[in-house]
DNA sequence: CGAGATTCATGTGAAGTATACCTTTAGGCTTAA
DNA sequence: AAGCCTAAAGGTATACTTCACATGAATCTCGTA
């Protein structure tokens, strides 16, 4: 055994990486040139720059769907600001905190919590009162002097699920502020998600706006051709398949990310296989892999209940025909025998209905509240997933659930 | 035949409950003077 | 008497339940042409 795996780690020593530098291609990684992005960068930074000078600057928004660099932008302006600042010693802090990871932005308490928790005061996970942790934010906010930028990525799950409230707050901190000042930047990609909101929080927290459109086909192709460039070795990927990934890319609405990611994500394929190239074959397993470890994460990330209602739809799913969505109903019974066996307490139905809720909203589903007529009114329900990756994605429920399954 | 009432199956909002966790406080015990 | 620890009291956030009302188009009803 261990003279096996000596010589492997030596083969394995021996091969050529494909990859000059895979950092590149993470979706983490910020570029020191950003293309086509120009505009929309200079427009936000002339609206942060008088942080510099020490004047609160306007609170800012910022649109586009995803993959359109809003989140790479935000960090780019971000890092140079955070420089400029430390040289010339001006008291600016930034922080980024995105609204949709579970546990840590998604109610009003979290999210101030964690703001308390970026100035170093330790904010238990629940049992405070609200009112307690925003004290403790407020004094350690106005400690001393400081400017604070304050980024709130993927703001529409936040508003969704806690209100606006929340949001007002902080956009009025600033009057009982007496040494600092806070400007709030919210990024969304839903267009029509400040449709549901209070005017004021709109009116206060959109006074300047900075649109992100998508890239096109041929942007893509030139950020993945430099990506690219400094990623993979020479003559390992080759013209052909950029062209294949930003096709690809542009046709799901011109997602960078993606593409990179598939592009990533091909390469390393390639590499474990031992083959020399990026072939297509590997772009098209890669774009399976990444379905499937996109959803698996999600999924592992879910309470055990959810998992099981999950678990309830797929069944349903393939059980019944083709085409015939399934339906509230149907789910809350097969989900109640479900979990007959098992040592979960079956929850009621009024529950589930917001348990798939919250599933749609995770796009693992797609779920659309249709009235029958005299049938009544339902969810029509569908999975989201590509066909192939199913059978996988039970599997793995079945795992995660084994504890509790008889 | 068509306008309006009815109906169904569930969506959805509000209020209540259980649980887990926090701080404060009061009591009891220890310690030092 | 002062200091320290512990346990109970009183309070909160969150996930869930209970109750009750809202929805909205297919279908039914019934007056009318």
């Amino acid at each position: 055994m261990g003279i096996e795996l000596n010589k492997f780690f030596e083969d394995y020593m021996s091969k050529t990486s494909l990859f000059k530098n895979k950092d590149v291609l993470q979706s983490k990684h910020i570029p020191d040139d950003i293309l086509h992005r120009d505009e929309q960068i200079n427009k936000t930074a002339n609206i942060l720059a008088p942080a510099l000078r020490e004047e609160n600057p306007s609170n800012l928004f910022l649109y586009g769907q995803t993959g359109s660099g809003k989140t790479l932008s935000i960090k780019y302006i971000m890092e140079k600001m955070k420089n400029t600042a430390d040289k010339k010693d001006i008291p600016l802090e930034m922080f980024y905190l995105n609204c949709k990871l579970k546990k840590c932005a998604d109610t009003e308490y979290r999210l101030v919590a964690q703001l308390a928790r970026f100035l170093g005061k330790s904010i238990p996970p629940t049992g405070l009162p609200t009112d307690e942790v925003y004290n403790t934010f407020f004094s350690a906010l106005d400690e001393e002097r400081k400017i604070v930028i304050l980024i709130l990525d993927e703001i529409d799950h936040l508003v969704r699920k806690a209100g606006d409230e929340a949001i007002y707050n902080l956009t009025r901190i600033n009057s009982d502020l007496k040494n600092s000042q806070v400007s709030v930047v919210g990024i969304t990609n839903s267009l029509s998600f400040s449709n549901n909101m209070d005017p004021r929080v709109k009116s206060s927290l959109s006074e300047e706006e900075v649109l992100f459109p998508a890239y096109d086909a041929l942007q893509i192709r030139s950020i993945l051709e430099s990506r690219a460039e400094n990623a993979f070795h020479d003559g390992v990927l080759k013209e052909e398949m950029i062209r294949k990934c930003s096709a690809y890319a542009a046709r799901e609405h011109g997602d960078a990310r993606r593409a990179l990611e598939l592009l990533r994500v091909a390469g390393e394929l390639a590499e474990r296989r031992g083959d020399e190239k990026i072939r297509i074959k590997h772009l098209n397993i890669a774009e399976d892999k990444i379905e499937k470890d996109k959803i698996q994460e999600i999924i592992k990330s879910q309470p055990s209940q959810s998992q099981l209602t999950l678990l309830a739809i797929m069944q349903l799913d393939q059980q019944s025909d083709e085409k015939k969505p399934i339906c509230t109903g149907d789910i809350y019974s097969y989900y109640k025998e479900l979990s007959k066996n098992t040592t979960l307490r079956p929850l009621t139905q009024r529950r589930i209905s917001d348990i798939i809720g919250e599933l749609d909203m995770l796009g693992i589903i797609n779920a659309k509240v249709v009235s029958k007529g005299r049938f009544g009114r339902t969810r029509e329900i569908n999975l989201a997933m590509t066909q192939g990756i199913e059978d996988r994605v039970r599997t793995l429920l079945k795992e995660e659930l084994e504890v509790s399954l008889a």
